[in-house]
DNA sequence: ATTCTGCATGGATTG
DNA sequence: AATCCATGCAGAATC
């Protein structure tokens, strides 16, 4: 519907309407079956004479014009199987549209482009467009970003046949600066380029870390590329995914979550939109952009694709949906590809994660009437809570235990008590008595109890709450799903270790995962656990040995004499250093190697020592295996320097 | 130690 | 079987 109204101007006389109800009742006449066809025609292919798209555009309606005379219906309609429109389910959303799915302008070949790249656009963001018939926005592709798109890395893989046919032709390595615009009107300068592969190309956009940021992108939402008409600038924009329908449950595939709106073709847009950029902040010449370029992540309407379009478009729209999901970032991502005991403990988690949910405190919920069962809809995502611990009585009866951010002391709450993020002892509305942090703690006898040899009870043997050693912790959606999937922050600390390295699991000893984190999560200094104290063994024999090879390089450079053999020892002292250094670093590094098959007997002192000191802080070892973090370097290196009068060594 | 860079690899998808 | 493309990887550059 959109598209034929953009390209009226050029494409009047067919006058296609792309309503998804006209679509089924069209679907008789082969040339109708499809009815986005004068759309996806209308839009330029790639043509070799496309050199300048930036900086002045030739005249592209002829182009698009000629295409749309063109185009055999066939070729686009090989598959008719994929349905590129369809109808969202009545009722399930205030303002139900279609994401319309362009196909592709020709057939296979060369400017053949996957369904999953076209461009997709609700009826909304069409009247939007409408709204300003100055210029027209053609649409290009989309492309969902991966986990490789999204990262530090700054390189977004560009779809080849999308490349090859929206963007200039390059035949350098090297590429050519792009400039496209985003919907803010900032214009961004990326590196438009290839590698060769195989005996392919790949194509990238490199240098869009700042702008994939500043659109607060990630995993799993989209990138739209659209060309100005006229003037050929290329304009960028996004789409978040549909977290918020996830959230409910529904949509969730691999633990991963995504909009995934290449699985039909057709998803339902969020009722509300464009909340970030109001008009006054979109430049006059990008007024009218499709809604899509602008919305707002996490509309928090909590609509979700409709389960049933699949259906409703044929009898191979399951079996193409299915297959479509999973070319999701489920599949391909293999960082996020669990094993089905990783994928049960994800869903633990992302289950406990739930129980910290609390309504925005700004949020006003709306009252929706579904069949008959009210339901609250917030506008804004919801916010993480305080974690709290749910007993049982001996009578059977539940009770919610929380400690004060303050002072930690934990205080006994009726079950359905709900808390904010931060807690303390003064909130304790229920109980008079232990309202203030001056109150004495309850004896935690039952709680222990409750929680002895559980999580939660490595929690408090780690001193207090999580939440209060982390600070401010992230709210919304985009937290609740990092915590569930690194199982970091709210979940089990260890969970965090295998993503060091992706390919490390859980219990990996590797130089990689043993390392200690820094900032926030360390484990005490006092800690004992078994990371904790192989890495402060073999700290220390390195520290040993260090200063070992030093005093013997002091006596050989006090035994130097004369001044030509003190330049010559010092040469010598050089190749030593680099060589002591390389032994050092061995040692420093080594963190695999077995403690107790040591040559040295500085290990078995310092294991001695070690031991030693452990009985004496009453500790067992072990007692906090992966139960938390490690010992940061820079406090070993503290402890090491009490023992060596040498600085501390680079660790 | 971290980040950048160019390329390689291999699973997923397509024809 | 061919192709695509997400991501791994190693050397270089930089912090």
């Amino acid at each position: 519907r959109g598209f034929g109204h953009l390209l009226k101007s050029e494409n009047s006389t067919t006058g296609y309407r792309l309503d998804a109800a006209d679509m089924h009742h069209e679907s008789s006449s082969p040339s109708s079956q499809q009815p986005s066809l004068n759309i996806a025609l209308a839009v330029l292919p790639y043509s070799p004479s496309f050199a300048n798209p930036v900086d002045g555009k030739k005249d592209m309606t002829g182009a698009s014009q000629s295409h749309i005379v063109q185009c055999s219906a066939s070729s686009i309609l090989q598959k008719p199987s994929k349905p590129v429109l369809g109808t969202p389910v009545p009722g399930s959303c205030k303002s139900a549209q279609a994401r319309i799915g362009r196909p592709p302008v020709e057939g296979r070949g060369k400017g053949h482009l996957l369904p999953r790249y076209w461009p997709k656009y609700t009826d909304k963001e069409v009247q939007q467009i409408s709204g300003n018939l100055n210029l027209n926005i053609i649409p290009l592709f989309e492309k969902t970003l991966s986990a490789s798109d999204a990262g530090r890395i700054g390189r977004l893989v560009l779809p080849k046949a999308c490349a090859e046919a929206y963007f200039p032709p390059i035949s350098q390595s090297e590429g050519i600066p792009l400039k496209i615009q985003d919907v803010r009107g900032k214009e961004w300068t990326f590196q438009f380029r290839f590698w060769p592969n195989n005996n392919s190309r790949m194509y990238v956009l490199e240098g869009v870390t700042p702008c994939i940021q500043s659109m607060m992108l990630q995993a799993g939402d989209t990138v739209t590329f659209s060309r100005v008409d006229p003037g050929g600038k290329l304009i960028m924009g996004s789409r978040k995914a549909a977290n918020a329908g996830d959230l409910q449950g529904c949509g969730v595939t691999n633990g991963t979550s995504n909009e995934d709106t290449s699985s039909s073709g057709v998803t339902e847009t969020p009722s509300s939109v464009n909340a970030s950029s109001g008009p006054s902040q979109i430049p006059e010449e990008l007024k009218g952009l499709p809604e899509h370029l602008t919305s707002s992540p996490h509309d928090g309407s909590g609509l979700k694709k409709s389960e049933t379009n699949g259906a409703m478009m044929g009898d191979d729209a399951p079996r193409v949906k299915e297959r479509k999901r999973s070319r999701t970032i489920g599949t391909k991502n293999k960082r996020l590809l669990l094993h089905s005991e990783e994928s049960m403990e994800l869903r633990v988690t992302w289950e406990e994660t739930q129980e910290l949910l609390r309504p925005s405190p700004s949020a006003k919920p709306t009252i929706v009437l579904v069949e008959d069962h009210e339901f609250e809809e917030f506008d804004e995502p919801p916010v993480f809570g305080k974690r709290t611990i749910v007993t049982s009585r001996p009578s059977g009866e539940q009770e919610r235990w929380a400690s004060c951010d303050e002072c930690s002391k934990w205080r006994r709450l009726p079950v359905d008590a709900l808390l904010p993020l931060k807690w303390t002892c003064v909130d304790n509305v229920w109980d008079e008595t232990r309202c203030s942090c001056s109150s004495p703690e309850e004896s935690l006898k039952e709680l222990e109890n409750a929680l002895r040899g559980g999580k939660e009870y490595k929690k408090r043997r780690s001193g207090g709450s999580q939440t209060a050693k982390t600070g401010e912790e992230p709210s919304g959606l985009d937290a609740l799903a990092s915590a569930a999937v690194l199982g970091d922050t709210l979940g089990e600390p260890e969970v965090a270790t295998t993503t060091r390295h992706p390919r490390h699991r859980v219990g990996c000893s590797c130089i990689v995962c043993i390392q200690p984190p820094s900032g926030k999560g360390r484990h005490k200094p006092t800690c004992g656990c078994n990371v904790c104290s192989t890495v402060k063994r073999r700290f220390k024999t390195l520290m040993m040995r260090r200063k070992k090879k030093q005093l013997e390089r002091d006596e050989t450079a006090a035994a130097a004499a004369a001044a030509e053999q003190e330049n010559k020892e010092g040469k010598q002292a050089e190749s030593d250093k680099s060589k002591g250094e390389k032994e050092g670093s061995k040692g420093r590094i080594d963190l695999n190697s077995d403690p107790y098959n040591r040559e040295d007997n500085e290990a078995v002192a310092v294991e001695k020592d070690e031991s030693r000191r452990r009985e004496e802080i009453g500790e067992t070892s072990g007692v906090a295996q992966g139960g938390g973090d490690v010992v940061g370097v820079t406090e070993l290196a503290g402890e090491a320097e009490k023992t060596s009068e040498e600085p501390r060594g680079s660790s």
